[in-house]
RNA sequence: GCCGGGUUAGCUCAGUCGGUAGAGCACUGCUCUUGUAAAGCAGAUGUCGUCGGUUCGAUCCCGACACCCGGCUCCA
């Protein structure tokens, strides 16, 4: 046996190290800082210890905690911490999984005696855990025959179940859950920190607790073993581990910031929506305020329409059963309707979709080829029923408006159609200022495919289709196998808000099965009836998750084009008052929304409840401004107010910025 | 829908070992007449989520339900 191996590194050179050298080694040898920064290594493509011997010849790359990987690393390590504290704080704890997540980790337990986790407990666990840190205790890996896992962790229901997976391991594919838990190709994979603890796991980890020490303990929930509502439900207690203390200061002021940012509670504070029992879950009712919001998005995507080649049409909120059977809402998605309602015998329901009311519409009258693309737009209101638990304010309503359009076409001009609705939403997304958003492209599930109709031939051809709209649109996307609508594959816009939470905007989908299933048909010009292709799009979402990814994106600050109250005018004292009315009114005139705040408080209070409701412009009028017709003006977010500006260089401004939807 | 935790004034929250309750902000009135992020005084405000049970007595204990929050599941 040599006394000398030979590694390659990423950047292709060769790098001679002595036989039993680990990745440890390898980083120590190019320098001490990445000897520092270590956490595992990467050989031939399998992530292992840092104090696994490397095989002569390797290709290996070393993960540092400053990555993604390296953090998952500290995460997963942080997790098994959590799960030792937790067995030795309750005697019989039982622990299932523990993997890590975005930003963090969890670990499921259940409790003996049907005892549970209160916040309280977090901060014992977290005690403990520092305690363990401080130990210093070494993490071990450790290979044992399934019958030896089987008896190591034989008081562990939970993780039998997952040895047990092993046994089938061998020709079956065990999902993913037994590969990252340390149960593979009948090797039962643990790591041990003590004669006490070990737990079943593929790794790599850190070598030794005293590598962790960044994390905090965050909140408690509850998940169903194996994510199935029938198995037992588990409490789940999630933290969040990083590899600096800024790096988990900065994250635990993101997450400040994200409850400050709440769409919930900005719509409170800001009085734009509110709910009440007595109307219904899930059923939003929007206050004046809010309204604006809403009304001028609507104004705005319905003059944007116009000119993009779309007619408007108005259908009903209800209809017979007979329109969702044909759609084929009924019976495959009964549960997600509401209930129907009978009238003289027969059954109505409330919309969950607007598509069939278009198609309706459609059919109403015969077309020709000559009359296409028709495009049909309606912020239709529709209603779901949403399963309570998933209901979240505004941004996942059982009543909500579309943005919502169908465009019918022929096939030739489906790639094209597609293509310009894409075009459309970055138009939005642009003047918005939302700039992180990507494209995901649901197919059928191949495993799964009854769930879907259609023939073969129309899937592949919509598949294509959409695909080849895709690439030429230049927006990133990635695919995913199922999530595709029943009727066809589907691209939902994921967008990001300032503070990096995702959202599905808006689904849109090519549809060719819909205008088989109503027989919508158009003439062609060889004068043969025809089937249209039909594009399903609402770029602006529902005006509800919209306005909600808005208020959360922005804040509460909205561009002065959509704040509910645009400019507060504030007489300094009562004798300005006539003066401060006069502005009011030629702004008032002009079309903005104004308010006169009256002397009846001191002027720091009044602008401190004008920059509490995030006014975009608090103008102060005093002596000063009766004098040489001037405002003082202060725009949101600047510290100094602007003295002595004329009015009309005001109102100029003012114009200029509502007129480009100016962001600021 | 499932599990856990909640629900006290418009909001944020304190409190009652079972004897029907309080603060700050907001609100109303009066005074102050203010040049850039909280003027002063006074006042009013609650079925203590709902219904039922236990009790001499329930906001408090028990049960059911409603709603909210965190997750899970779901998401055309």
């Amino acid at each position: 046996m040599a006394d000398q191996i030979s590694v390659t590194l990423p950047d292709g050179s060769s790098k001679g190290l002595p036989a039993g050298a680990t990745t440890a080694d390898l980083a120590a040898s190019i320098g001490r800082s990445l000897a520092k920064a270590a956490v595992a290594g990467v050989v031939n493509g399998h992530e292992v210890d840092l104090t696994a011997p490397l095989p002569d010849g390797a290709e290996v790359s070393v993960i540092t905690d400053t990555s993604e990987e390296g953090r998952a690393v500290l995460r997963h390590s942080t997790s098994h911490v959590m799960a030792q504290a937790v067995l030795q704080l309750w005697p019989g704890a039982k622990f299932a999984i523990g993997p890590p997540v975005k930003d963090g980790f969890y670990y499921d337990f259940e409790l003996p005696d049907g005892q549970h986790f209160t916040d309280e407990d977090l901060e014992r666990i977290e005690a403990r855990m520092r305690e363990i840190v401080a130990e210093d205790q070494p993490f071990v890996r450790e290979e044992h025959s399934v019958d030896e896992g089987l008896e190591l962790f034989a008081d562990q229901p939970f993780k039998v179940e997952i040895i047990h997976g092993v046994r089938e391991a061998d020709t079956a594919d065990t999902g993913d859950m037994a590969a990252t838990e340390g149960a593979e190709a009948g090797v039962v994979s643990a790591y041990r920190n003590t004669d006490r603890f070990v737990d079943l796991c593929r790794g790599p980890h850190v070598p030794s607790t005293k590598r962790l020490g960044h994390f905090k303990l965050l909140n408690l929930a509850a998940a169903y073993w194996r994510g199935d509502e029938k198995r037992p439900q588990l409490q789940r207690v999630y933290g969040t581990a990083w590899e600096s203390k800024a790096q988990l200061d900065e994250h635990l002021w993101r997450l400040e910031e994200a409850k400050k940012r709440d769409h919930r509670k900005l719509g409170e504070e800001l009085d734009l929506f509110a709910f009440d029992p007595d109307v219904g879950r899930g059923l939003p009712l929007w206050l004046p305020k809010g309204t604006v919001i809403r009304d001028e998005l609507e104004a705005w995507a319905r003059e944007t329409e116009r000119r993009w080649g779309y007619q408007r049409v108005v259908t009903p909120h209800i209809a017979r059963g007979a329109l969702f059977r044909t759609s084929g809402h009924l019976p495959y998605y009964q549960e997600d309707l509401y209930a129907p309602i009978d009238i003289d015998g027969d059954d109505y329901y409330l919309k969950p979709m607007n598509c069939p009311h278009h198609h309706m519409v459609f059919k109403a009258r015969a077309h020709s080829y000559r009359e296409l693309p028709l495009r049909y737009a309606e912020y239709g209101n529709v209603y779901r029923y949403e399963k309570s638990g998933a209901l979240f304010g505004l941004m996942r309503a059982r009543g909500f408006t579309q943005n919502d359009a169908h465009i019918y076409c022929s096939k030739a001009d489906a790639k094209e159609e597609f293509l310009a609705v894409m075009r459309l939403h970055a138009y939005y997304y642009e003047a918005l200022g939302i700039d992180d958003f990507h494209m995901v492209l649901a197919l059928k599930d191949p495993k799964n495919t009854e769930k879907y109709h259609g023939d073969d031939d129309m899937w592949e051809e919509a598949e294509r289709l959409t695909r080849d709209a895709m690439e030429e649109s230049g927006i990133p996307y990635v695919e995913e196998l199922g999530g595709a609508a029943h009727y066809g594959p589907k691209v939902d816009f994921i967008i990001r808000s300032a503070i990096g939470r995702e959202f599905a905007a808006s689904t849109n989908q090519l549809d060719l099965y819909m205008p088989e299933r109503f027989d919508l048909r158009f003439t062609n010009a060889h004068g043969v009836q025809e089937h249209p292709a039909v594009i399903h799009r609402a770029p602006l979402g529902s005006h509800e998750r919209f306005v909600g990814f808005l208020l959360e994106h922005y804040a509460g600050n909205f561009p002065t084009w959509l704040a509910p109250v645009q400019v507060q005018v504030l007489p300094v004292a009562a004798d300005h008052r006539e003066y401060a009315r006069g502005v009011v009114d030629r702004l008032f005139d002009d079309g903005y929304r104004v308010e006169l705040v009256e002397a009846d408080e001191p002027l720091g209070a009044r602008i401190r409840h004008g920059k509490l409701q995030k006014v975009p412009y608090i103008l102060v009028v005093g002596g000063q401004d009766i004098e040489g017709g001037t405002v003082g003006v202060n725009h949101r977010g600047d510290e100094r107010p602007d003295r002595d500006v004329p009015i009309d260089e005001f109102i100029e401004r003012l114009r200029a910025e509502v007129a480009t939807k100016a962001r600021w």
